[in-house]
DNA sequence: TTTTAGTGGATTGTATACAATGCCGCCTTA
DNA sequence: TAAGGCGGCATTGTATACAATCCACTAAAA
């Protein structure tokens, strides 16, 4: 029961929470003996794990020199926001033409139920987060492209969740976004997939804007350009 | 030199254009062990080569019942269009954008070029093939994101170029096409995002709309539901 | 005849051992 | 002292061996 999953999944799988959590920090080495020290096991399935993760763009793999935690620059994030930004527009846009009067009425709840939350602790927004989250992954799943699911929530969020977790997003007015979501659903439920992926285009360009703004302030101090990476630990 | 780049990689590289070409067909599966007989080696260079393919979306591995080719029902591929007709309609817009000046009079030099091979071999548009794949290329190298390109070229095409291989893409108009490609060129050059998008979005969709009348048309008969996969082959 | 339990074989997952490559520091030499 | 070659060390790539799982076939019972 415990192992019905392979070593290598289960491995792939806390390793990639915590590089999302940030646990282990962009530009870190993945030693494969270092996780067999960590894990147990042997060195194939740990290979077999960091292969996985390749496959996510999560870590990047140069023959015989090994695997290290992706480290995007702000332009490689701005390229991935562009593309997601078309993406769930386009989910949206889906979600309004395809998602059932029983999914619609569903999202519906969801947002009052959201609404309650804000309400409920006025200062934190940290319920929303999560809650925004939900939210979009509904509209995704409404799209009911299953390609477009495994893209957006595969691949694209697990690098933006990873970012977000790091820099300060500028999440500071849940009672906005609801006010958005609210919209977007009132467009999905008149069926109005035109409205519908405008109003989420616009609803995420905001984070795209606010990237840019930051790319260009940070443009001078070029953070991870070449970093050393001093991880050599023979010890002392 | 030969071996610069290691034997999974090489492998990887062989079945993907096998898989691509047709030669091995989808749902055909992928013994480890026959890869070790049919390239040398021994399993491990072919499990790394296989996740790649499974990375790729080429293959599809469930643990401890092996890889077998994709094989993708009607509707999966007409979510893979889908995605490509959005992606490559924003791609063409982010180039007419961003495409450098040269770049642009590269491209109508392309076409040109087309144009004249083209009248040359009259009925054969053969060449036209590769040439559509340039053009497409070449514009989604001009929206200048990488990520947008990793996704274009990386892992949909590939898909796409698998199934023009075995059913009958309605390609038989190249002029028709060439045309289009024209007046897509001429709004990038014009440097009217909005118009390049909705010419390259319409030059697409045909395929797209193609695609999903097949799909209604052979909704009858299930080609790929379950199929058997009858494999096994112990002699007889 | 149909169903079901069991068993054998084949295949994948994992562990260990060996080879090859790259990196780093040291030493030699100008 | 600085530059360049050389060699050791660590890490990855590959090979082989063993364990675990699943699939198909058989055979027996209802």
């Amino acid at each position: 029961m415990s192992d019905n999953q392979t070593l290598a999944e289960k491995v792939f799988s806390e390793l990639s929470t915590a590089i999302v959590r940030g646990e282990i920090r962009p530009g870190e080495r993945l030693s494969e003996q270092a996780l067999v020290d960590r894990y147990g096991g042997s060195r194939a399935p740990m290979r077999e794990a960091i292969q996985k993760l390749e496959a996510r763009n999560l870590v990047v793999r140069v023959p015989h020199a090994g695997a290290r935690v992706v480290s995007l620059s702000l332009e490689e994030l701005r390229d991935i926001y562009e593309v997601r930004l078309e993406l769930e527009s386009m989910a949206c846009r889906l979600a309004a033409q395809r998602m059932t009067d029983d999914e619609v009425t569903a999202l519906q709840d969801l947002l009052t139920e959201h609404a309650r939350t804000i309400e409920a602790d006025q200062g934190q927004s940290y319920y929303q987060k999560s809650g925004n989250l939900d939210f979009h992954f509904r509209i995704i799943e409404g799209s009911k492209n299953r390609r477009l699911h495994q893209m957006l929530c595969g691949d694209l969020y697990h690098i933006i969740r990873m970012y977000r977790y790091q820099t300060s997003t500028s999440n500071k007015r849940p009672q906005q976004a609801l006010l958005e979501h609210l919209r977007i659903v009132e467009a999905i439920a008149a069926r109005d997939a035109e409205l519908a992926e405008l109003l989420m285009r616009r609803h995420i360009q905001a984070s795209l804007t606010n990237l840019e703004q930051r790319m260009v302030r940070e443009n001078n101090e070029p953070k991870n350009k070449n970093p050393k990476y001093k991880q050599t630990q023979k010890q002392a």
